[in-house]
DNA sequence: CAATATATTAGAACAATTCTAAAGTGCTTT
DNA sequence: AAAGCACTTTAGAATTGTTCTAATATATTG
């Protein structure tokens, strides 16, 4: 298949070696259209159900932790029980729904010219990030 | 002295009895004049050096829960192994500096026209956060 | 196909947080 | 001020998310 020649490229990319698991693990993040959102335990029982097998927890960290430091996915900043990651790592924000406990993105142009009036000197900034809280009605 | 009586008083109006332990950690956490930044064990460690004597791990948590459920303090939403909490509930932001774990406030109006343009049906904004990242030049 | 470097695994270890149940304290009623 | 009840504190156990360990397995290179 294209995609797990694409996936074994990109891993080789990033100097991990393309192991059955990791290309498992590529094919349920990177496999989609859409902004994936997830934790650790969430992604591993979709693994599971995806090959009637389990991939030990160790691993899913170490992979996920490896592809977070290649920038392949990021963590979210949001204080709750769980991480959470996202595999959209351009510059976007989220809404955190406190009923479902669900993200869901938007965009940079969604918030209207986010400006910073105040800086620190000697630092440079490394992310901004808007996290809108919401809840049912 | 006026203050202990004022937390007695805060303590009442939030349905707690003022046991020595709460007006403790009141006067970490509310005797002073500016915002407080902390993680429980940080708390910890400055109430054991004030009384020369421990307060449990567990009436600490007990207590900053309390706080958190009545207003009083507000979690941050930043993910550290550590929970961070803050004493100041008004709206405002935060710089989280990478290098030194520490965290700085900035005001709503040090953000030019933060404003949404999307929005979710059937949900209510409970919270908009800014989290600005920085590190060492 | 052998050698070696890197990965995977189960389970142990660890750290933050919550729970438990026994002992202590604050508050109300007398 | 003593008694009784509800609430609080405590130490330690339990739980949960995450990382570590070291033995086994797999991928890569020659």
């Amino acid at each position: 298949m294209s995609n797990s020649r694409n996936f074994e490229e990109k891993l080789r990319s990033a100097g991990l070696r393309p192991t059955r698991q990791r290309l498992e693990i590529c094919e349920v993040l990177f496999d989609r259209k859409e902004t994936f959102h997830f934790t650790i335990d969430g992604l591993q029982k979709i693994l599971k159900n995806k090959l009637n097998t389990k991939i030990s927890i160790a691993t899913v960290y170490n992979t996920i932790n490896s592809f977070k430091n290649k920038g392949y996915i990021k963590e979210i900043s949001l204080n709750s029980e769980k991480t959470y990651f996202d595999t959209n790592v351009t510059n976007h924000h989220h809404f955190y729904d406190e009923t479902t406990s669900e993200l869901i993105d938007f965009h940079d142009s969604d918030v209207e010219h986010l400006q910073l009036r105040k800086n620190l000197p000697g630092k440079k900034i490394k992310s901004i990030e808007v996290l809108v809280k919401v809840a049912n009605k």
